[in-house]
DNA sequence: CGTGTGACCGGCG
DNA sequence: ACGCCGGCCACAC
C-alpha cells in the first residue's frame, strides 16, 4: 500500500489505473537474475514514451514494505542510473551481484542477454499461476 | 498557470 | 562512439 503522501496523486490517466502500483507490480515480476529498463515497463503499461514517469515512480519505491527489486530496473544502456537513490550508492550493484548479475563500472555486462521484457511474459491468466516463473 | 526538473528514450549530427 | 535536443508524464514552486 502506498502512504498518504503518494496517494494524493491528481486525477490523470495514470491515477485511475494506479500507475504506481502497476509499475511496482511489473517490477516484482522481474525474475531473479534478470533485468529490464524503464522504457520497457512504460511500454508494457501502455504509457508509451513516458519512461521518465516510471523512473519517477521508482524514486518513491524505497518506502515500500516489503521493498521491490528496484535494482533490476536500469536504463536502456544497462547502466545503474538509480544507484544513488538506494540506501548506499553501492547497494544496487551489490544486490545485482548477489543475484548473479555481473556489474562492471556501474554497467550490467551481457545486458542484452539478461534483459527481460515484461511483454514477453504471457499476460496474467491466473490459471497457470502454479507454473509461473 | 508557466517553468524547471527527473532512477528516460529515440533520433540526428 | 559521443553529445545534443525534443518529446513524454507528473510534480514542486
Amino acid at each position: 500500500m502506498l502512504p498518504p503522501s503518494l496517494r494524493k496523486n491528481k486525477p490523470s490517466k495514470f491515477d485511475k489505473e494506479n500507475f504506481f502500483e502497476r509499475v511496482f507490480a511489473v517490477v516484482k515480476k522481474i525474475p531473479r537474475g534478470r533485468v529490464t529498463n524503464y522504457g520497457a515497463i512504460a511500454n508494457y503499461l501502455g504509457t508509451g514514451l513516458s519512461a521518465r514517469t516510471v523512473g519517477w515512480a521508482m524514486n518513491s519505491s524505497h518506502i515500500l514494505v516489503p521493498p521491490i527489486p528496484a535494482q533490476r530496473v536500469v536504463n536502456r544502456n544497462g547502466l545503474l542510473t538509480g544507484k544513488n537513490h538506494f540506501a548506499t550508492p553501492s547497494l544496487m550493484e551489490e544486490l545485482l551481484q548477489a543475484e548473479g548479475v555481473e556489474v562492471v563500472d556501474d554497467k550490467i555486462t551481457h545486458f542484452k542477454k539478461l534483459f527481460w521484457n515484461p511483454a514477453d511474459e504471457p499476460l496474467i491468466k491466473k490459471k497457470r499461476s502454479k507454473k509461473n516463473n
